[in-house]
DNA sequence: ATTATCTATAGATCTATAGATAATGC
DNA sequence: ATTATCTATAGATCTATAGATAATGC
């Protein structure tokens, strides 16, 4: 059987993601838990601890996807299951996104680690982008390569939070969030397309059919706000 | 002299930016300014509607903003400063996008209002490159500019949280963040770049220039932590 | 013996209101 | 008379600890 620390931060993630860290206390994930708060300050000294673990098991999966494979061409499939991979890890633990604000500013450790593993994503990042220029899938300087990769950083780590508010966290429904999700892979391949060459060129119009569309874009944006009310840009 | 409505809602803005809205409560907004918490609450029911207050006149103003100019043609010092204005009410209203999920979450009302107004302002700035494609500034499909426009939206709305996270906001300096916050025109228009034709293009490099450089955005997301240890990608 | 757990609670806030008082505008 | 303000406080949480008890591993 799991151990009750491993528990306690399974549980925490879960509320957390699904109630917003601020309006979980430790009483209640003690009480979610079926134990008594005593016993989970025995496992962790408050609820920053908790947090903090999250944190770093959160980079740590990240920062894991982004090696680059050795000794082989990168393709542009490679590219896709990346950015699959990294919307994923970011989803999982949303709360961790939405809270990020206040969360570096309560722990100067946090936020340097935070800045550190940016950095890290940002350069693994850029990485990528010339191992696709290597290959002949990317034509771009390598300024070029450098707003692109800080643009895309910003749209994905960005995108969970977007989808989250614009959707109320107590109506979810697993399958809309994924394609939402999804919608973000499609940003980001737009974002990449005007520099894609060779076979990633071929392949582009497949899989942004396959990730989404701009009018699911605008009209996710937009909302059901969108399509209820309509035509009255005054306000 | 102000109206103590008005002093309200000015120091709580303050309050809010510096320390984060979470951070604040009545009682502290109240001691700021040397008022009673018994007074506050005779002008505001209680913190949400201060804080749904501030929300609605940051939307109206930038909503303002977004208006094409009746009679003329758009052009590129038009573009650029929509992005000024925008970025200027985001950053001076910044407390609200770091802790929109919360905030969103808290009160239904808002949240709608927040849709619709994303909504607007999308469908504005579609306007608005459509203006410029017709100005003959920018070439692209409507596929384009929508993908386009999204994108500007969420970096946008994302930059002043971005810069927010890379730097405590305790050891605030108004130059310097003055030029991380132009860093996100910068960002903006390299992605508006591959689309750019004629008199915009000629432009480019020097409104590049102007408000920043890709070395920059890297150094400054990987910020400090990345000048001063150096090289280690284990972690 | 050590590790895990529970019970009970002190202390720290924070919110929001009731009721008294002062200031202001007709 | 009405509007603005203050004082004082009840009630609601939440955090985090002390001290007792149970479970576990040698």
């Amino acid at each position: 059987m799991t151990s009750t620390r491993e528990r306690i931060l399974a549980t925490s993630l879960e509320l957390f993601n699904r109630q917003g860290e601020r309006n979980v206390t430790t009483n209640h994930i003690a009480e979610a838990l079926g134990i008594s708060p005593g016993n989970l300050y025995y496992h962790f000294r408050n609820k920053g601890e908790i947090v903090k673990e999250l944190f770093i098991r959160y980079q740590a999966m990240v920062e894991a996807f982004l090696q680059v494979p050795a000794g082989r061409p990168l393709t542009w499939q490679d590219k896709v299951g990346y950015l699959e991979s990294i919307l994923e890890s970011i989803w999982a633990t949303r709360f961790l996104h939405r809270d990020l604000g206040h969360l570096l500013n309560q722990d100067e450790t946090l936020r340097e680690d935070y800045r550190e593993f940016v950095s890290i994503c940002l350069k693994k990042g850029l990485n990528i982008y010339q191992g696709l220029r290597a290959s002949g899938l990317i034509a771009a300087s390598d300024e070029d390569l450098q707003a692109l990769m800080v643009n895309t950083w910003v749209i994905v780590a960005s995108w969970a939070m977007f989808v989250q508010s614009m959707v109320p966290d107590d109506h979810r429904d697993l399958d809309r969030d994924r394609k939402l999700l999804q919608q973000g892979i499609y940003q980001v391949v737009c974002l990449e397309a005007p520099y894609l060459k060779g076979e990633a060129l071929e392949h582009l119009d497949s899989i942004k059919a396959r990730y989404g569309s701009a009018a699911n874009a605008m009209e996710m944006l937009a909302g059901q706000a969108g399509m209820r009310r309509d035509g009255n840009d005054d306000r």
